[in-house]
RNA sequence: GGUGCGUUGGCCGAGUGGCUAGGCAAUGGUCUGCAAAACCAUGUACAGUGGUUCGAUUCCGCUACGCACCU
């Protein structure tokens, strides 16, 4: 028996196999299961997110799967962190000594182990604003700006990357203090033990399984799916694989054979990005499938 | 059998007697509130073989393969 309660964060890349396998570790625990998903949160969206299905939502409690749409709003890793340890605590304090967390999204799971520092939620005006500056200027308009009222962050910083200097930007301009200055927070301290497992295949393995489940996917009618949230497509939800491609070939821009390679493509690329997230944690238990 | 054309990295695809496009895929990586997102990095390939040349992927010959046409 753990003196503290534990928290289990079954863990690994797209169609590793997570979801059946938490089923078995949450009746093996008495535990509902914790999605750590930021696709799954979406009612809307069930096929191209591969939401677990009736019966497997039927053997166990989940929370965070369907539970919320696609239109309440800007999802983001510092909500899921304040509502997912809200929900943690509260399921210890009814009795579970051992919970079953179950995901993909590796900046979501590390804000649950560690934390963000508390840094403002973004002004969605002034978001759309820069994005649109981004797009129009291009991104050094802003890594100049950024350069100018906060050389510290650069440093740290992808300069590159849009969204990550719209981010530094947006905090600068909200609260006249440089973004940096935000950063320095240590590790927050969780009152439970965290036990990561991660599940992993073969990659050319991964990589049928991968293909297999994008075919289902389309048998399922995911196209028709897509369709129905077309006009919803700006929505940063939607911004991902299996709608996106979809969307264009909407547009016209290719059939619909090309749009699921470029799925499956897509989900690849997502696997491997997820598989290096997890790479340099050493915390993690890898089991192989 | 003859004639002509072609053969470029996993795929597509430019090009040049010396300065060795590009795209896609693939691979590696980054990550403190859009994260299934956004971003970064990585390939001397020119069918084989002789020759011309200071130097050949680029010029010439032969061989192989492919395509087209002819007998």
């Amino acid at each position: 028996m753990s003196p503290k309660p534990r928290l289990i964060i079954l863990l690994g890349p797209t169609a590793v196999g997570k979801t059946e396998l938490s089923l078995e570790f949450a009746e093996k625990y008495s535990s509902p299961v914790i999605s750590c998903d930021s696709r799954q949160l979406y009612k809307e969206m069930s096929i191209g997110t591969a939401v677990p299905t009736e019966e497997q939502l039927a053997r166990v409690r989940h929370y965070f799967i369907q539970d919320r749409s696609i239109h309440d709003g800007l999802y983001t890793a510092g909500r899921y962190e304040i509502e997912a340890l809200e929900l943690i605590h509260k399921l210890f304090e009814q009795g579970h000594d051992t919970l079953i967390m179950a995901g993909g999204s590796g900046f979501y799971i590390d804000a649950v182990c560690k934390g963000l520092d508390d840094l403002p939620q973004a002004d969605m005006a002034l978001r759309e604003e820069l994005t649109r500056r981004w797009k129009e200027e291009g991104i050094e308009s802003l890594s100049s700006q950024l350069r100018s009222i906060d050389p510290e962050s650069c440093l740290s910083i992808d300069m590159a990357n849009g969204q990550r200097v719209i981010r530094a930007l947006e905090v600068c301009l909200m609260t006249g203090k440089p973004f940096s200055s935000f950063k320095t927070s240590p590790k927050k301290q969780r009152n439970f033990e965290i036990h990561k497992i991660g599940f992993i295949r073969p990659r050319d393995v991964l990589y049928e399984r991968i293909n297999r489940r994008v075919d289902l996917m389309f048998a399922q009618g995911l196209v028709e799916e897509a369709r129905s949230l077309y006009k919803h497509r700006k929505l940063a939800a939607l911004q991902t694989v299996g709608y996106k491609e979809l969307f264009d070939a909407f547009d016209g821009l290719y059939d619909m054979d090309k749009a699921k390679e470029l799925i499956q493509r897509n989900s690849r690329h997502y696997a491997k990005r997820q598989m290096t997230w997890w790479g340099k944690d050493k915390d993690i238990e890898w089991r192989e499938l």
